[in-house]
Formats: structure tokens, sequence, C-alpha cells
DNA sequence: TTCACGCTGTGAAATCTTTAACAGCTAGGG
DNA sequence: CCCTAGCTGTTAAAGATTTCACAGCGTGAA
């Protein structure tokens, strides 16, 4: 079985290998790789394991193939296509951040309620809340994006998994329920804040 | 040792009480908790152990003791001062989001730079990242909140450890160095999107 | 007062994740 | 052509986390 942990990581190699592909650089190893992921050459190597390819005892790995190889094995060459829900501040920071420099993930819808939607938000078409089904009848859409305040977080988690969603990704502070063929998950600030803010008083006490 | 988890699970325990609360209820059992934190109740069991608060075989956990205690292990009573770095259109989300409703998370100075400082956002003075030293060194803050592009962070991290900052949350897509004594937790979206995308298509396949 | 139920706290087992260790290989140098 | 250094792939060990399972307790009912 793979873990989620194996999954990120992989994702972040993916874009290590992009930004050194990008220096012309022809070969890594792992230990390179652990370096700039803040991880292990152990753990790299591991990690790359499931994607099947194999690097060069005196090379290293060829950044090129590395990179076709984690493409097939995550599925990420066609690019993500995503619909967003809540268009407030942080729907709007996200709009500007996909649109329109990164084309692999592409927010193709994005939905409000009242007088929000009807609108174009950097390049986005906003929907009322109650097109999401038919809108979202004519794409192939597998993932959602939750940005709405918490009170309203569980109904459109419920519209969107009702409309075929199979993934969300929900920036709302409470835990929604989602049918178990569907995965989730929460980032959630305040949670991220205490824990950095306990880990920060106690790492302040090392030396160096 | 007490896990990055566990307390990740704490925090967010912490404030399903403070809603149950609102609402008036009295006391809760370990199978309502893990029901609305989507874990389970040896779980959440396990995780309070650490607090040192007992429950009642009868009633469960009384909420109001429980909330004190976990706040106790925390230290949570007195809310977290943090410092932002980089008011673009994350930034300037995450300021309106903290200011005015979250008084227990406070963000007390900004840093930009150019003629995006010395101005006002969402009731935060924003100041050149040059008086970034000058500025903390008046104030008794934990927690740097770095929302620059990629090819600025190192550098505003390192400045902020060496202003005496010991948790670092980096929403910058690349993996930054930092001292042992510093905390570093990166909210990386490429990479949770690309692990959603790739759990969801798994996640179809399973029924209901 | 006693009993039964269903919860908590926790040691032990199971599971999951990381790290260590090393055989085997490959390019480059002699 | 053979040897060496230093890498990779992978198995095994160690470590971390979750789940199980159950003794023991507190309450409400009889
Ligand atoms: N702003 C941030 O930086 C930030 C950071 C972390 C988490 N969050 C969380 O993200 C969520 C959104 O935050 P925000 O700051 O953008 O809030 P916001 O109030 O600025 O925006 C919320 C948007 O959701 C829309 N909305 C409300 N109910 C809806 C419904 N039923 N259907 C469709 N749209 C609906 C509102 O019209 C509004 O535009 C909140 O849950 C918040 O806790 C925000
Ligand atoms: N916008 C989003 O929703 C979003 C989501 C996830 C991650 N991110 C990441 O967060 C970071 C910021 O994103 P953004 O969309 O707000 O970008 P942005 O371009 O809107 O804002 C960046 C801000 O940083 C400032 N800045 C640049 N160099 C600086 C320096 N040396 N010192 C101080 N300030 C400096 C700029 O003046 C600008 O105001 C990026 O790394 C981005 O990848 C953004």
């Amino acid at each position: 079985m793979i873990s989620e942990k194996t999954i990120s990581r992989l994702s972040l190699y993916h874009y290590l290998l992009t930004t050194l592909k990008e220096q012309e650089i022809e070969f890594v190893f792992s230990r390179q790789l652990a370096n700039m992921a803040n991880s292990t050459p152990a753990q790299v190597r591991r990690d790359l394991m499931v994607t099947g390819y194999e690097g060069n005892p005196k090379r290293g790995y060829t950044i090129n193939e590395l990179i076709v190889a984690i493409e097939e094995f995550m599925g990420l060459k066609e690019g993500v296509d995503m619909v967003l829900v809540g268009v407030g501040s942080l729907g709007r920071a996200l709009l500007s951040y996909f649109y329109p420099q990164k084309p692999r993930y592409n927010i193709v819808a994005a939905f409000d309620k009242g007088s929000n939607s009807d609108r174009v938000v950097s390049g986005c078409r906003v929907y009322d809340i109650a097109e999401l089904a038919p809108v979202l009848a004519g794409q192939r859409v597998t993932m959602g994006i939750v940005a709405v305040p918490a009170g309203a977080a569980q109904q459109v988690t419920t519209m969107l998994c009702e409309a075929g969603i199979h993934g969300i990704l929900n920036f709302a502070p409470i835990r929604v329920k989602v049918p178990r063929n569907v995965y989730l998950e929460n980032v959630d600030l305040a949670v991220t804040i205490e824990k950095i803010a306990w880990f920060a008083n106690r790492a302040a006490g090392k030396k160096e």
C-alpha cells in the first residue's frame, strides 16, 4: 500500500526536479533531492521505488526521465481540474494564484451565492451555488475546494459529493463528513498555528 | 514523547469543545468527539491522556474542565502573536481572516517591500522588510508567516530566524532551511492538490 | 444496598513509517 | 582490462502511531 506521505513527497520531488531541469541540470543523486526536500537519501530512494524508475549508481537519476516516471505514476500528465466554492477573500486569493500562472491546476468554475455570483474573478466565471449540479454535469472535474464559512461548509461539501466530485480540499475550520468514495483533506489554519506555537516554544530551548 | 499529530488533534478537540460549550452542552463522550473529529474513541482517549485530565466513566468529560486542561497543556491561554511577511493576495486574505474576528491569533506586524509597505491593511501596520529586526526587537513574537514568492522565501525566513522567531509557517512552494531551534511547517498547496487528485482517482472506485 | 451497564484509562498488540545496512552495479582511472 | 569509489535498490531492523481489549469505576435502577 502506498501512503499519503509518499504521495506528498513524490509531488514535492516532481516540483524540485522541474526547478533543476530549468537550471539545465541533467542528473541528480538521492542525497541532493533529500537535501532540497529536508529529508534523507534513504527516504528518497524508498519513495522513488514505487514509480518503478531506476537510477544509475554512478550518475544518479536522469532528471528528465524521473520527471516523466513520476508524472506517469501520479497521473499528472493531464493537469488537475477543480471547482471552487466560496469567492471571499480566501477564494479570490486562490483564483489569482492559479490564474494564469499555474496552467496545470485549473479552476474551471467558481461558485458563490447572491450578488457575489454572476461575475468573472481572475479569469474565472463565478456562478450561483444553485447552478452547481448543472454546471458540473457538463465537466469531468474530480476535485472541489471549499472556501465558505464554517456554517455553510457541510452543505456545499454534500452538494459537491452529490455532483460527482471525488476529492475535497476544505479550508473551513470544521470536519465535514463525506461518503467513503470521496477523499477529504482539511487545511485548518487555526490548528496549524497552534501546533507551530507549541513546537516553537519547545524549539526555543534547543541550541543553535 | 508527544507527537505532532497528537498536538494537532488536541487543538482540534479544543475548537470542537468550544463549539459544544456555545451550545450549552456540559458533557461529552470520547465517541462523540471522535465523531466530530473524524477519528476513533480510542484515539481521542489516548490523546487526552497527555493533558492529565480524567473523564468520568458515566458522564464522559466535563467540557469546561477539559477545555481548561487542554489550554493549560498547550499554553493557549495567552493567544499567539505572529508577524506576516508578504502582503500580496495571500497575505491580505490572512490579515482579513485574523482581524478582527480571531482575537486569539494576533498578527502584530506585517512586512512587505517598496511601495507595498508603509500602509495599514485590515488594521495591521505594514512595514518595510528592512525594518524587520528593529520592529521585532521590541516585541515578544514567537511565530512568523512567510507569504512571499518562492524566490524571496529563504531570505525572509533567515531574517525571521535571526530576529529571534522560533516558529515558521511557510506558504511558498520551496523547502526553506531553518536552524535546529526553529520549528518549520510548510503549507504547500500544489502538493496538497496533487495528493488529493491522486486519492480522488482511487476513491472514485470505492462503493457508497 | 446491590447490581448491571457502559464508559474511561491504559498496557500490549498490530500496523504503519523511517532508518540502517549492504549486495550489486557502473563509470572512470590506471 | 581490471580495480575502486560511491552510488542505487531492497531487505531487515527500529521506531512511531494506532487500535485492541479489558480491568475498574461511577451512576441509575431495582
Ligand atoms: N481568509 C483566509 O485567509 C482564511 C484562511 C484559512 C481558512 N479560512 C477559512 O476559509 C473560509 C472562507 O474564508 P474567507 O476569509 O474567504 O471568508 P469570506 O467571508 O471572505 O468568504 C466566504 C464566501 O463564501 C460565500 N458563501 C457563504 N455561504 C455560501 C454558500 N452556501 N454557498 C456558496 N457560497 C457561500 C460568501 O458569499 C463569501 O463570498 C472560512 O471557513 C475560513 O474560516 C480563511
Ligand atoms: N495566493 C494564494 O492563494 C496562494 C496559495 C498558496 C500558496 N501561495 C504562495 O504564497 C506566496 C505568496 O503568494 P501571493 O499570491 O500572495 O503572491 P503575491 O505576488 O500576490 O504577493 C507576494 C508579496 O510578497 C512581497 N515580497 C516580495 N519579495 C519580498 C521580500 N523580499 N520581502 C518582503 N516582501 C516581499 C511582494 O511585494 C508581494 O506583495 C507565494 O510563494 C505563493 O506561491 C499563494
